[in-house]
Order: C-alpha cells, then sequence, then structure tokens
DNA sequence: TCTGGGGTCCTAGGACCC
DNA sequence: TCTGGGGTCCTAGGACCC
C-alpha cells in the first residue's frame, strides 16, 4: 500500500487569470483610434446607468465601473462615452477560454473577464509557476491581442487577492507560506465578500487591515458575524473557506436561475408600456430557458419604483415552464396584484429559478397544446436568430388575455409579423 | 453622485407536517 | 388547550461580485 502524500504533494498550485480593462480593451479592438484615451463604456454621457468599464486613462479622473454615467461625465468631460456590446465580450471571452485550456484541464471561468486555473502538477509540461504564467501571459497576448493580470497562489482566494495586486499587466506570485504576509497589510475591502457594508463593521470595530483582522480570536468573529465571521477568519488567514471558493477548480454546477430586467430611460405608469414590457421580459427569459433546456417552478416579479425603493414578488407553479406565455400570466397576475396603479415605475424584471428536469404529465389534452406551444416558440426563436430580436412579436398583454389567445388559436400562434427593415434585410 | 443588468449566497419568518 | 421540536418548502430582502 502507498503511504499518503504528505501535506507538500497536497498544496495546490492555483492561477486567477483577469483580462485588464476587459470591456475596454475589447472596444479598442473594434476602434483602435480609442487606445490612450480616457473612455467609458456602459452608455452615453446623458443616460441613466452605471459605467461597466473605465479605461485606465479614463481612471486618472476618479471614474470607475459601477459609477453614475452622469457621475462620469461631470468628473471627466473628455471622456469618449461607448454603448457596451454584450456579443462582442462573449466572442472573446471564448478565444481567452481558449487559450486557457491549453495550460491546464481545470479552468472555470469565474465570469466573462476571469478565470481559476488548477495547475498542479503541470511543473512537468510547463515549468515551475512563474515560467508558466509568463507562457501564460504571452500566449493570451498573441492570441487574442488582450492583456491580462495572473495571480498565483495555493488557494483561489490567494490567486484572485493577488492577480489584483498584479494589475495592469502583471504576474505575482505568493510563495506557498507567505500567505498571511502577502495579506496582512492590504485593506479589509480587499478579500472577496467583503463588500461596502461588511468593511463599516469591521472599521466599527477597529478592524482596517487583514492582519488586524488575522490577530482577532476565530469565537469572536463568529459571536459577532455568525457563519461568515468564521469564513472570514479563514480568509485572513489566505484560505478558501466557506461556501463556492471551497470547491474543485472547474467544477461550477449550472445555473440556478435566468432574469431579465429593465429600467426606463423616464419613470412611467403607463400600464399598457408596462405590460408590454413584462411580455417582452418573460419572451427573453422564456428564450434563455429553452436555449438551456431548463424549466422553472419560481417565477419572480421584481419592482422598482420612482422613489427607488425595490419589491419582488415570487409564485411557485406546481409545473415547471419553460413557455412565454406562462411565464408572462404569472408575472402579469404578480403585477396586478402588485401595482399601485398610478404609481411611477423606474424598473420591471422577471426572473425564473427552481429549476426541474421536466414536468410530471398527466393530462394528456394539456400536454399536446404545450407541445404545439413548444414547437412554435422554437420557429420563433429560430426567426429571431435569423433576422433578429425585433423580427417577430408575440401578442402583447394588452389584447386580452393569453390563455385566451391559446384557446383560440393554439398553434398559430406566432403574430407572424416580420420586419423588413431590419439590419439584416436588405 | 442619483443610482444597470446579470448572477450567487445567506438569513429569517411563516406554513405545514410529523 | 396554555403547546415541543425538527425538517422542509416558500417568500422577501439584502450583501456582494463583475
Amino acid at each position: 500500500m502507498a503511504t499518503f502524500p504528505h501535506t507538500s504533494a497536497l498544496a495546490r498550485t492555483i492561477f486567477h487569470v483577469d483580462m485588464d480593462a476587459f470591456f475596454v480593451s475589447v472596444e479598442e479592438l473594434f476602434d483602435p483610434s480609442l487606445k490612450g484615451k480616457p473612455v467609458v463604456v456602459g452608455g452615453q454621457r446623458n443616460e441613466r446607468g452605471v459605467v461597466s468599464a473605465a479605461s485606465y486613462a479614463a481612471r486618472k479622473f476618479g471614474v470607475h465601473s459601477a459609477m453614475p454615467l452622469r457621475t462620469a461625465a461631470k468628473m471627466c468631460p473628455q471622456a469618449i462615452f461607448v454603448d457596451g456590446h454584450p456579443e462582442r465580450y462573449r466572442e472573446c471571452s471564448e478565444k481567452v477560454f481558449h487559450v486557457l485550456q491549453t495550460f491546464s484541464p481545470q479552468v472555470e471561468m469565474a465570469s466573462i473577464d476571469e478565470a481559476y486555473l488548477d495547475m498542479t502538477g503541470t511543473a512537468r509540461l510547463l515549468g515551475p509557476p512563474l515560467r508558466a504564467a509568463h507562457k501564460l501571459h504571452q500566449r493570451m497576448k498573441e492570441e487574442t491581442l488582450l492583456n491580462c493580470s495572473i495571480g498565483i497562489g495555493s488557494s483561489r482566494l490567494i490567486a484572485k487577492v493577488s492577480s489584483g495586486q498584479a494589475k495592469p499587466n502583471g504576474v505575482l506570485w505568493i510563495v506557498p507560506g507567505e500567505e498571511a504576509k502577502f495579506l496582512a497589510p492590504l485593506d479589509v475591502r480587499e478579500i472577496p465578500g467583503v463588500g461596502k457594508v461588511m468593511e463599516k463593521h469591521l472599521h466599527e470595530i477597529g478592524i482596517r487591515k487583514v492582519g488586524d483582522l488575522a490577530k482577532l480570536e476565530e469565537s469572536e468573529l463568529e459571536e459577532r458575524f455568525g457563519k461568515w465571521g468564521l469564513a472570514l477568519a479563514g480568509k485572513a488567514r489566505g484560505e478558501d473557506a466557506g461556501g463556492w471558493f471551497d470547491s474543485e477548480v472547474g467544477e461550477r454546477d449550472e445555473a440556478k436561475s435566468i432574469s431579465h430586467e429593465h429600467t426606463y430611460n423616464e419613470d412611467t405608469a403607463d400600464v399598457s408600456q408596462l405590460e408590454a414590457t413584462l411580455m417582452r421580459l418573460s419572451e427573453m427569459v422564456g428564450r434563455r430557458l429553452r436555449e438551456a433546456n431548463l424549466h422553472a417552478r419560481t417565477i419572480q416579479l421584481k419592482l422598482r419604483y420612482k422613489d427607488f425603493t425595490t419589491i419582488t414578488r415570487a409564485h411557485s407553479r406546481k409545473q415547471p415552464t419553460q413557455l412565454d406565455g406562462e411565464i408572462f400570466e404569472e408575472v402579469r397576475a404578480l403585477f396586478r396584484k402588485n401595482w399601485k396603479p398610478g404609481s411611477q415605475i423606474r424598473l420591471l424584471g422577471v426572473h425564473a429559478s427552481s429549476f426541474e428536469a421536466q414536468a410530471e404529465q398527466g393530462d394528456l389534452l394539456e400536454d399536446n397544446r404545450q407541445q404545439r406551444w413548444k414547437n412554435a416558440l422554437a420557429a420563433v426563436d429560430h426567426l429571431r436568430d435569423k433576422f433578429g430580436e425585433a423580427s417577430v412579436k408575440l401578442a402583447s398583454g394588452i389584447r386580452g388575455t393569453f390563455r385566451e389567445r391559446t384557446h383560440e388559436n393554439p398553434a398559430g400562434l406566432p403574430g407572424k409579423k416580420t420586419d423588413h427593415k431590419g439590419p439584416n434585410q436588405s
């Protein structure tokens, strides 16, 4: 029997690869004249919305992501404002993923512009961590024309924090054993999961640096902040304590929810406009469910009023669904029950969760009806792929309920209005 | 300053069941 | 009828991340 390896053999080598100013860099590929200039991605200077990404030149003026666009415009009037292009980012993200895959079989995209790689045991093939990282860094630039930063550590947490310290365009390796020393001088805010609120709580008890946190008794943190406090104590030591961070690299499970929401450029209390939006959002959610072959049991409505107060109202169905019309029925019922007519709405959202394999079948007649809907919707999805989102609109809720329409005309549903003025048509 | 859109995870209370 | 406790599901809200 082989003896079990000792701890050094169990230590992992994790890379965290983070693309530098990703959205801005991608926009620069499409318009090289943007290079070196203060650029803000996310919308126009006078629109409602926030900054998705800012170029380093714009950051010098204090502009950063999540800042309202109008504020960014005031701080940096000469900035160039660019709308976001999610398709471009997805496409580039796939290229990034392909490069990463040639360095390790265990790759996990944590978001559109960052990934974890488990590089444990790759030394033979790729050399020691720093060598491998520099190779990766170079290959990324060659293949995608994009800069990234790479953090290397014995845990996801250390890799993540060190990639942040390596930015921009750098590589940083925290040698095993040096984790606590590396973290100690950093602000507690650098720990993933510590946001504004937690930071404030910690400041109130005199804790500003990760080193301060590490000195505290574990039990005291648990008493103060519960389960989270316990995880926090581990994080201060550089451990992947708690939940998601604990998992193996490359084993993230499937999506747990799908949602779409819309903020109006001007608040509205117009029922037909509001319900038309709910229809559109239901269609988008339904479509994504069908693409992922998922059926949702819980449908949730989100309402944000003029004064920014926000409520959510959910309903769980007996039978899960992926059909636009059924989602819309649920969400419209919730809307009618909860919206005070006349009150100005800023945002509407539709959210689907509690995914299940497929409805248990009972009523054959009902099954038949549903199947015909599914076929019809597949055709609609196909048309939208070909001619764009605007090309096909389902009957909207303004004109009578969906249930009525279903009975009248179960199969021949798509409003079969095609818009030949679309950009894809000549 | 006037606050997007897409997600994840956690907490807490009430219903319901045993 | 004054009433225990645990498990699970549902709903609402909030912190946090990119």
